[in-house]
DNA sequence: CAAATAACTTAAGGTACCTTAAGAGGGTGT
DNA sequence: ACACCCTCTTAAGGTACCTTAAGTTATTTG
């Protein structure tokens, strides 16, 4: 049950077996059902997310009340609210399942006891927060040089499968568009 | 000299003395006089860079020749094209002084390096990504709910010294607007 | 210090994308 | 099996922001 989140480490830090010990002891397997809200706004968000099977969904609601996608995260992707996560302030984003979904969580006090105990997982959140840093920074420059079908295609093209799993009206909010121009988009094709 | 950098570093991790001299034995301190690109596009990009002094700014050319500026570089501040130098991709974005700029340089080996040497950098490293993802997460929900002028008062009220050493075209440029635009937001206020 | 160059502004006309509305199709629950 | 709700689509009218152009003020350069 924990072999794939173990081999999603695997693919940067070598653990020992005592090490894998402790890692596992410290993660919590939670199976949620559709359209559960894991996370919401304001409350403190306690727990970083390991996505085992299903999928997930982080978005923020402004002041006019519309919902801006933050990301998606499909099997072997973690996801959490990270900046409230690691700074202790209430969460701004709100979380939930958009299926069936099996996670491992690690709360706050487990995540710094890791890192105390096994310091290999420095590295391990290092790279982790590295790749995460530098696809945010592409989809800004994205979001400044590309028109909406341009993103539309580029989104389709790298997460071919998180479309797949996801609403048009998901994607629309994921891109900064209406669902109705997405629609529009998307008529010419095919 | 070094004594903004070390305590850049001071924030997040303790060096002892052995540990800061292999630091300060794998950077290079240089001065660089105004608008000198320090990287271009399809170059290798061989360097992190540490802000001692002045003003950086890295942008990015699309297809049809439009600027988009990814971040500026201000004192006391990391700054390289984190994805090309991470993954020895050649670099997509360009990196040029603003004003004259003092500059200590990390090269990729070294980086390996110090990694390997004093593994608590992994750790100041971690903390520097994260900060780094966190405040990239951010913008993409700025860009994505608010209008552009709501951007631009979000973006002085963040980064008043930076909005007091960079030109409005700049500004504009990171806020994904023309100058012209701009310039129609900024007349109304004093 | 003049001359060139770049930054900033203003304004008119244009376009990408939004808002509102309404209807068709597909799940979901009772 | 019906009603309900949500997604997706289409279309008409609206707006935020762009393009082009031209003038003014800084800043750089010889």
């Amino acid at each position: 049950m924990t072999d794939r989140i173990l081999s999603n480490i695997a693919k940067h830090i070598q653990l020992s077996e005592e090490e894998t010990i402790v890692f596992t002891s410290l993660v919590v397997r939670k199976t949620v059902t559709k359209k559960t809200l894991i996370l919401q706004a304001d409350e403190d968000c306690r727990y970083l997310y390991y996505v085992h099977s299903g999928a997930l969904r982080s978005y923020y609601i402004d002041k006019d009340g519309k919902e801006s996608t933050i990301m998606f995260a499909i099997a072997d992707w973690w996801i959490t609210d990270m900046y409230c996560f690691l700074n202790r302030k209430p969460a701004m984003t709100y979380l939930e399942t958009i299926e069936e979904s099996t996670i491992f969580q690690i709360s706050r006090p487990n995540f710094d006891l890791l890192l105390e105990t096994v310091p290999k997982f420095e590295r391990f959140f290092r790279i982790l927060m590295q790749n995460a840093y530098t696809r945010e920074q592409l989809r800004v420059m994205e979001n400044l040089s590309l028109t909406a079908e341009e993103r539309y295609h580029s989104f389709v093209r790298k997460y071919p499968q998180i479309a797949r799993q996801v609403t048009k009206k998901q994607i629309a909010s994921y891109l900064g568009i209406t669902p109705e121009f997405l629609s529009t988009l998307r008529k010419p094709e095919i």
